[in-house]
RNA sequence: CGGGACGUGGCGCAGCUUGGUAGCGCACUUGACUGGGGGUCAAGGGGUCGCAGGUUCAAAUCCUGUCGUCCCGACCA
């Protein structure tokens, strides 16, 4: 089919959108893509629309041809299937519920494990049905507390998600095998570069799993690589190597020091190396112990909760929170302090917090035999050569230390570096937490039941639009890879005389008849507006028929590279079709 | 929720300090010229200045309140 700009339902802007600050996002609004409804609710214009399309075609014929199977949900949900896992309570704020006239609650579906449970619960019950592959490409709801970028983090967005029912442990590593070849087909054929990465499961609960994080400046997921080993992860996930327990034995006994004035780190150590002890001290040897606290989503009651960590490192909020998942946490406020009067901030040590009973868990690298420089306890006091297992025994480790670039990693192998990135897809082994809510047995050979493990694969797919935009972009505007422009040529005509005006029109044709999607600007504009709007729109190839058509001569340029190139006008359409098929 | 900024034709902005006819660019309409890089000229249409209240002869402008939006920090595809 031809596109004609004359009556396509486009607007270009000019000028940045005044609420956009990412490049997917200026340039989708600007190209004219999609349009802002609502914070994070965005309409999809007909290329936009085409787009989205084109990304989800190719996100079905993958997951197709896995053997899964394509089934479609209500976004409308009743609100008990997800109280029977606790997420009605558990997903707290970003879930967006609502009223019927009724006043029985519903929900706007955040995501449909419940749903595919029961869906498979309803008609299986033969261990001989299974294994089975279901998956959705639905519009997904979360109240998030700040959209953001567009279209990459929005309220309402498109998902892909598969689930996948296995009879055993076995079975759902190779569903999730099956996923994770799937993916990276999906993502090789939609352009983007991409990392897999190691992930945390979060809210969703359940044990392995990867994510699909496609590098990019504006992405909100940090995430390490070791270039030596392959090793790769998302800084939730990130262990930390525990040094070799130390000998107890002739290490000297904990001192108690007057350190006045000394609330952080720095000043600390500073005061420590001036006042001769005959040895220096680095922020390494000194143990910070920040004090959070954490409840059950839902409670209203607050535990405090310790956390030890060497002094020369930051408590990594993000790391935090996925340790201690699905239990909130929130800083101290001051009427904590108030409240703890044995808590002296600034000098806060292990002794008081295990005197007091509360949880004290430690970065792994603090380990026995390790001596430390750390709060009495006592204002303005510190005690040097503390040493764990011997003066004090946390309650365990945490992961919560920031990650470094240059840190070893985690397999022993060479040094880590960071990237950011935009999550694009994440696969998971659930195990069994939904079959348990929602008692989904297989009857086994020996008639007895067999509990379904599952497993839980998504693709963000309109946030893969955005994706590709974000790396595939450069001043002018868009640049799409093929497989998901909207279309294949851009047929540019520039010039007014009706030999340039129908030869375009022949060419166009031509080039339809072979199976080339034509996008063709059969607008009256001036040329430079319909080459700007061209290098804006991104379609990877743009035919400029013009003032060569008389010499015979019609140009094609290559969007990505900016490659120009003649090629004779009744040998243009056979060149264009082996372009487009190659 | 905490911190910051901003609400004026469809979009991007000025005007507000010092109250007095609502303005510019883009887009849009008409005509002429132009026709390989967002061209030129001329003539147009379109805004109760977020909302409510107050001060005043008079409010986009000052005051109070309120709603909304965007950006920065804690959730997730």
């Amino acid at each position: 089919m031809i596109t004609r700009m004359s009556s396509l339902f486009l607007r270009t802007l000019r000028e940045d959108p005044a609420d956009a600050e990412v490049p997917s996002h200026k340039l989708l609004v600007r190209a004219g893509y999609v349009r802002r409804i609502a914070p994070g609710i965005y309409s999809w214009l007909p290329l936009g629309y085409r787009v989205l399309r084109n990304v989800e075609r190719v996100v079905r014929e993958e997951m197709d041809a896995i053997g899964a199977q394509e089934v479609h949900f209500p976004a409308l949900l009743p609100k008990e299937p997800y109280e029977s896992t606790g997420r009605w309570t558990e997903y707290g704020d970003s879930l967006f519920r609502l009223k019927d006239r009724k006043k029985a609650d519903y929900l706007l579906g955040p995501t449909h494990e419940e749903l595919f449970t029961l869906m498979v619960k309803g008609e299986y019950s033969s261990y001989k049905d299974y294994p089975v592959i279901l998956y959705q490409i639905q519009n997904k709801y979360r109240d998030e507390e700040r959209p953001r970028a567009g279209i990459l983090r929005g309220r309402e967005f498109v998902m892909k998600d598969a689930y996948s029912f296995d009879l055993d442990d076995e079975g759902l590593k190779r569903s999730y095998e099956l996923h994770r070849e799937a993916y990276v087909r999906i993502f090789d054929r939609l352009g983007l570069e991409y990392h897999v990465v190691s992930a945390v499961s979060g809210a969703m609960g359940g044990s392995a799993s990867e994510e699909f994080l496609a590098p990019a400046e504006v992405g909100e997921d940090t995430y390490v690589r070791c270039l030596e080993t392959g090793y790769a992860a998302n800084v939730e996930a990130v262990t930390t190597p525990a040094p070799p327990a130390r000998p107890i034995e002739g290490l000297p006994p904990a001192e108690v020091h007057h350190t006045p004035d000394t609330p952080t780190i720095q000043s600390l150590v500073d005061f420590l190396n001036a006042a001769e002890l005959g040895r220096t001290f680095t922020a390494a040897d000194t143990l910070k112990n920040v004090m959070v606290k954490t409840r059950q989503p839902g409670s209203d009651e607050w535990e405090l909760l310790g956390v030890g960590v060497p002094g020369d490192r930051e408590v990594d909020f993000k790391r935090l929170e996925a340790s201690l998942a699905p239990l909130e946490v929130a800083l101290l406020e001051e009427a904590d302090f108030a409240a703890n009067p044995w808590l002296v901030k600034g000098y806060i040590g292990p002794k008081a917090l295990i005197d007091h009973g509360v949880r004290y868990l430690v970065d792994p690298r603090i380990v026995t035999g390790t001596a430390w420089v750390t709060g009495a306890d006592k204002l303005d006091h510190h005690v040097i050569d503390l040493v764990c297992g011997r003066d004090f025994t946390p309650d365990g480790t945490i992961e919560a230390a920031e990650v470094r670039e240059g840190d070893p990693s985690p397999d022993g192998g060479g040094t880590l570096v960071m990237a950011r990135g935009i999550e694009i897809g994440h696969i998971f082994q659930l195990g069994r937490k939904y079959a348990d809510a929602a008692q989904l047995d297989a009857l086994g050979p020996d008639s007895k039941p067999i509990r379904i493990t599952m497993g839980s694969y998504g693709i963000g797919v309109s946030r893969a639009v955005a994706a590709i935009a974000e790396q595939r972009h450069d001043e002018l505007g868009l640049v799409w890879p093929r497989e998901i422009a909207p279309a294949d040529v851009h047929v540019v005509v520039a010039g007014k005389d009706d030999a340039v005006r129908s030869g375009a029109e022949r060419i166009a044709a031509e080039l339809d008849a072979a199976g080339v999607r034509v996008l063709l600007d059969d607008r009256t504009a001036s040329p430079g507006v319909k080459f700007a709007d061209a290098e804006l729109i991104g379609v990877p190839t743009i035919l400029v028929v013009g003032r060569g058509l008389a010499k015979g001569v019609v140009e094609v340029k290559d969007r990505a590279t900016g490659e120009r190139t003649e090629v004779a006008a009744d040998e243009v359409v056979s060149h264009l079709v082996a372009l487009c098929r190659s």
